[in-house]
DNA sequence: ACAAGTCTTGAGAACGCTAACAAGATGCGC
DNA sequence: GCGCATCTTGTTAGCGTTCTCAAGACTTGT
């Protein structure tokens, strides 16, 4: 079987363009002494060959191996995945990390990692030496693992922490979850609301923690109640029907929730029908994230949009500006939107 | 700054076992002669330092690159993604993929590509050139482009063809989409249906024709018509409206409607409400992919489920096991499903 | 016009691994 | 016990690129 033709390499446009190796890879690699006519020659012999420089190679000869590695939760990703629970979040980091990396001839690649077991560091580790990236994309829960930032702060490689707010090692890149939370509250409060309720996330996520501290904040600046108002969930359907039975349960004056998933707050919505309360009439509810199934639900969910792409996309870019040897991780924030459908409406009795 | 510990390499595992590099480099690969009591040596000492291979290096050595490369259709994708459409296709068959590879030691790498542009081979030229993959996954409707497929036997490198069942080049693997649409017609006309509309997909994706044919099989075999009652759409929500109003414009008597993408399907739940139609009571609706969305609209959609990850993970598993001289490319067939949610019921004045 | 730079180019080593070959050890049949 | 085949281990030569260092060509200031 003919093999096709062998892929061309730097020698063969050296000999074409008539130049030495080193000058060829200076004109790839846009080296900064190459006369411009040489250049061009040069270029010319690349083009005509379609000569395209070998990752491996370019890893193997000590320099850049132009890979960002990006790690998801394994145990989390393929729970969604049995279920047809649908991914967008993962779809979203993907999107805007392979974006960005094709804008600078980067590649990104996935990595599942269990965040609980006790070779999180060993799983790293051999993804890390296998591929040797250049830059690594956290994302929650493992954002917030000490094990893992300290595994790659100790080796010396970039990283970036998406979802977390606390000052490096790492850039840290944070969706304002606090300001989310804060923002989501207050809007209810404008509409009348006084007693909300909140499904929270799971405290191993720290971003759970700042979108409660928005809530509280907000219903502090009014005076109104905390207590009782908080359940925790675990982002998924089930833990968000338990959490609003509970909420609905305790508080019977209970007119608006903020759930902190999409899923959490569709298994409000249902939990509210099945008690015959009307969204928004009976029940105002604000959910985080905005991936697609909410805008095709009845009523459709007012949410908090979470810009998971254009922050996993900075956070690569920022990986990849990166100079080795960089000043302190900076704390970036990339703030969410409010985007008002129809789940929310005056409280009852409100003018 | 410290650059963290060094990588560790083959070498230091044998020094460190006291043989030769030859000796680690098989024992890692599994090679069929060593001594047991040498092997055993060996293992202890990469345990203890924890060895990993270089991908690149082992790449760089000749053999294997341990990578296959899944080509996404650009353009649509990032479609997809502006609109916060959903794009749960790419991330079913990510998991598929990754998954799949993880356990055999592979890695799956994406690409975008414009299948449209006249730089596709170019494009697909210089991923192969830069990645050097030792497989690549094709997903429609570049399962179906002549440019790719010839590049690929050319290059002679192991390919597969996603939702296309015509016979190599390339592995082909296909949902078997003629019998799944004469299962939802089949099972539309079951329950009383004679009017059943078509919305299809567009003609550049062979799976539309076959859906097509199978609807037309069913119909046939009840010797029921077809003019009129086919629309076709582009798989995205706009188009699915415009195809509803034109097939129930010019079919008052339309009593069902099958649509090839669940957007379309949402679509035509949407003009069916604004004509003040009640699905499934005056008309019934089946959707085919059967994303996370079709489970929270109202009603829940009857759906083909499309076993995307699974037909994936097939494909990798099939690249991965073959042989560089092997025989033909075989065709796949992973069968697909009907869910039967809530919008579909026997025909009005039916039994 | 000359010394001291700066720009431009090239030669050779190195990166970590495996393929191909070579050589020594072991087993087998007779 | 000898010759041959087989098993086991080691040695050497790359794979395609970039890095380091060195040498030649060109500037520039005086």
């Amino acid at each position: 079987m003919a093999r096709g033709r062998k892929t061309v390499t730097i020698r063969e446009v050296a000999e074409d363009a008539g130049v030495s190796l080193q000058t060829v890879s200076r004109v790839v690699n846009g080296g900064p002494n190459v006369r411009p006519q040489l250049r061009d020659k040069v270029r010319a012999s690349i083009e005509r060959l379609g000569y395209v420089p070998s990752l491996a190679a370019q890893r193997m000869s000590g320099s850049r191996s132009y890979i960002i590695l990006a790690i998801n939760d394994r145990e989390r990703t393929l729970a969604d995945w049995r279920e047809r629970r649908g991914t967008d979040w993962v779809d979203q980091m993907l999107l805007g990390g392979i974006l960005t990396c094709s804008k600078h001839g980067y590649r990104m690649m996935v990595e599942l990692i269990d965040t609980h077991s006790d070779h999180v560091e060993r799983e790293l580790s051999a993804a890390i030496s296998a591929l040797q990236p250049d830059g690594v994309v956290l994302t929650p829960p493992h954002s917030e693992n000490r094990l893992i930032t300290e595994l790659l702060a100790e080796r010396g490689i970039p990283f970036a922490r998406i979802g977390s707010n606390t000052p490096g090692p790492g850039i840290a890149l944070t969706m304002g979850d606090e300001g989310a939370g804060h923002l989501a509250t207050s809007r209810l409060i404008e509409l009348g609301h006084r007693r909300i309720g909140m499904i929270a996330g799971p405290a191993q996520y720290s971003l759970s923690g700042w979108r409660i501290e928005g809530w509280k904040r907000a219903l502090a600046e009014y005076g109104l109640p905390v207590e009782g108002l908080l359940e925790t969930g675990d982002f998924g359907y089930e833990s968000g029907t338990r959490a609003a039975r509970a909420l609905l349960d305790r508080n019977p004056d209970l007119t608006a929730i903020i759930a902190s998933s999409d899923q959490m707050a569709l298994a409000a919505l249902e939990v509210a029908r099945d008690r015959g309360l009307s969204v928004p009439r009976d029940l105002s509810l604000i959910s985080f994230d905005n991936t697609p199934i909410v805008r095709f639900t009845n009523p459709p969910l007012t949410a908090i949009d979470q810009p998971i792409a254009e922050t996993v996309s900075r956070a690569v870019e920022q990986l990849i500006a990166r100079e080795p040897a960089d000043d302190g991780d900076p704390v970036i924030e990339v703030a969410a939107a409010l985007v008002e459908r129809s789940s929310t409406a005056p409280a009852p009795g409100t003018a």
